[in-house]
DNA sequence: GGCTGTGTTAATGTTTGGTTAATACATTAA
DNA sequence: TTAATGTATTAACCAAACATTAACACAGCC
């Protein structure tokens, strides 16, 4: 039996936007655990376990990558998540000066950071159990039901998917805004890599934007020569 | 497991700037060792092992380059950066026949010397893993990722790369600020070093400085007969 | 048998990526 | 200064990857 509540240590050296970033994330059932520089950081990930790291790119003396380098020496397996941009720094906390209750309704990129981290989660798990627990997911305004294969768009009729198709989603659901590699879904659920089933693929993932359309927040984007990427944009 | 802290060893006759110097990478997790002159330099040198060293090219009894060499006699490995004051370009070849990994022009921009120290160390580091971890990069105001083959400007559509360029921009981004050379990309990149790949890479990098154009501190340069060069200015 | 759900293959068009060509400009060595 | 070599940039071209619709195959089922 694992643990209930995961532990994130977020290293972020904006006191004001690590903060509501710490209370967003322990809203959302996370214990995490704020650092305020890259040493700091270190010190605190060598004295306790955690089961994500959330570090800044962009800080004086220790940057993001070096103290990532480090914790990877440490930690082979721990999931890293950067941060980099400054302008979802700027939109957060653009959000958070509208009003303090505001933010958290608000659809902002911390959305997509949560999403994220339960994807990672939900990956380093299955990546060790044999079998995925999780069988439901949020894409967008949709919702996935992997284990009755039933997608739900609200005030309409639950879309009933093929295995292949539902599969295929699941996938796409599980990689969220990263990389879904082709190769992947073909030896996963086509069991083979070759001319043909990469063709069956394609006409999957054609079917599955069809479905998507009505959410036009979200979409499936293709890299060409590697993959598929699921984005929920906003 | 490898070891935390860097250590460079750090050879400048002028003690005031030598230690200003020191300081400011001791502040960002480097062990510095300082030696006052080429003399001083090749004892602790020979005494401790260091990551990397830090020359300053104009110093009495013994300049850089003679230490370099000696150095290099016992030591084919270890990176080395030359402080110079002169911007004359003779220099700067000499530098680069000794077996320079850069050189910088006095005064300077203690964060540009810091990027380097970082993308030498990080460039060593990645010769001898046989796998590249890190796909994200800082370049300016741009942010690379070449997992995604995305590069963004703040306020801006994210830039789709194509897989040459992400390449391209990649290496280039391991080399910040310093020579990146030809025939490592075209090794590297398209398998192959003769006229014609030579001329695509061009087509490239001609490509790579329309994306970059936004940010004017950003810019790629070329040595001639030599290779090219990412500059991040101020 | 006809019907329905599922998945593959075919056919066709579009997009993307990469090389080569053509031309102009820059640097270097003699 | 000139000739040789190296670099910059645009455009033309071809190939591979992808998108989409439709036709086809084959189950399971009334």
């Amino acid at each position: 039996m694992e643990k209930e509540t995961k532990k994130i240590l977020l290293v972020e050296d904006d006191q004001n936007f690590g903060a509501i970033l710490k209370d967003y994330l322990s809203l959302n059932d996370f214990e995490v655990t704020l650092a305020k520089n890259g040493m700091e950081g270190f010190e605190k990930f060598k004295k306790d376990t955690y089961d994500l790291c959330i570090l800044d790119v962009m800080m004086p003396y220790k940057d993001g990558y070096t103290l990532a380098k480090e914790i990877r020496e440490k930690n082979k397996e721990i999931p890293l998540i950067f941060l980099t941009a400054k302008t979802m720094k700027e939109d957060v906390l653009k959000g958070y000066k509208v009003g303090a209750d505001d933010y958290l309704n608000k659809p902002f990129d911390s959305e997509v950071l949560l999403m994220k981290i339960k994807a990672i989660m939900q990956r380093k798990s299955s990546e060790t159990k044999a079998e995925n627990t999780q069988f439901e997911f949020q894409i967008g305004k949709f919702h996935l039901n992997s284990k009755l294969r039933f997608l739900t768009f609200p005030g309409e009729e639950p879309i009933k998917l093929s295995p292949k198709e539902n599969e295929l989603l699941k996938l796409l659901a599980l990689y969220v805004e990263d990389l879904m590699p082709r190769e992947l879904a073909l030896t996963k659920i086509w069991r083979d890599d070759n001319y043909f089933t990469s063709r069956s693929m394609d006409v999957y993932i054609a079917k599955l934007r069809k479905y998507l359309k009505e959410d036009p927040n979200v979409e499936i984007l293709n890299i060409h020569g590697e993959g598929f990427r699921l984005v929920v944009k906003k």
